[in-house]
DNA sequence: GCGTAAATATGATCATCGTCATCAAAATGT
DNA sequence: ACATTTTGATGACGATGATCATATTTACGC
């Protein structure tokens, strides 16, 4: 049955919005076309009307789902709520890049420069708010903390051991933290620790 | 047609060879069973005479991945080498944990403790060749730089943009080092940079 | 109001994959 | 040497998934 140009619209964003909860959740490949229209509540067959292939609906995901996270302006807070235990655990509603990245070597060309602008864009923020005068050093410390929690975080997801997976954040955490004052007693000792 | 004991261990083990290097290439789901066994040099029908399950073979095979890994014990050289354009672009024959962490949340319990064990045994190295006196500060710096060096390879790996991916390996490469020296100019400046 | 084009539903197709049953051949113990 | 295992090969089965063909219903331009 056909509907109107607005609930067409209104069908593609959750699509995407559900494919974004999925892919999340289970990867690429461990989601099918017909699981994500049925998250949408509709059927498979109407899949190709909003997107040519499964490649393409990938592609469009990653940059939908960039969109939709919130920002926050504050580099501590920040840090802490990136290297939570809650989203640690709810890999379906965080971060697309910690989450997705793994899959991304195998994934199409307009998959992986989707993905490019993404992380450009990212680190482009963290440097705004990275404190300092210098902007060589801001962005290189924007990459490097950038690096450490999205590799703490999907570290801490890949493991069975939750001692393990606690110490990784907390101790990452308290790592990225020192650098700005490597010599005082660890100003960012706040949650679990070794 | 059977075969000597001999020849079945050095099979079992070519399994597990040429299954570590297809699943780092391509993620566990991405690999079939008679790809694997007919990358051993074999068909597919002999795998369960070796194996109970794919995902037995996967929990082994992340063991015997990182058995095969040869041990680095300066700590600079060891980041040059992790963060360098060679490892970025062989996946298939570089540190397992950066090419499967991503996969692992999805696996059976047994490859998550497996990848655990082998996480717990890359910290301890870390910390025993990390300098200083303090036990507790040695490892903090060990895992907040392993997070930092697998981070920046997935990420690296991850996207598009060869100019973004050299960056992220030589800023995050330059990050670390500076920790030991945070107001030099910078030491460890060797390759590309932004 | 009407006819047409569009959006989704239903169902089919073709390929792939994990696993298992069965078979052939060769190794090993006696 | 021979009988018995045992290893790997061949082939099949059932399930799943991406994609497409066709049908149905309804919005929307005239």
């Amino acid at each position: 049955m056909k509907v109107s140009q607005d609930q067409k619209a209104q069908n593609r964003s959750r699509i995407l919005t559900e494919a974004g909860r999925l892919f999340r959740e289970k990867g690429f490949d461990a989601v099918s076309v017909a699981e994500v229209m049925k998250a949408a509540g509709m059927t498979h067959g109407g899949f190709y009307g909003h997107f040519q292939s499964k490649d393409d609906l990938v592609a469009q995901t990653i940059a939908h789902a960039v969109g939709s996270q919130s920002v926050i302006d504050d580099l501590s807070a920040w840090i802490d709520i990136y290297l939570s235990d809650p989203h640690r655990e709810h890999p379906d509603l965080g971060c697309p890049m910690a989450a997705l990245a793994g899959f991304m070597r195998q994934q199409a060309p307009a998959a992986r420069a989707s993905m490019a602008q993404v992380l450009a864009a990212q680190i482009a923020t963290l440097t705004d708010i990275m404190p300092g005068e210098d902007l060589a050093k801001r962005r290189r410390a924007a990459i490097g903390s950038w690096s450490a929690m999205v590799g703490a975080l999907i570290l801490a997801r890949s493991i069975d051991s939750p001692a393990l997976s606690d110490e990784l954040l907390s101790e990452t955490r308290a790592w990225i933290d020192d650098r700005k004052a490597p010599d005082k007693p660890s100003p960012a000792q706040k949650g679990r620790a070794a």
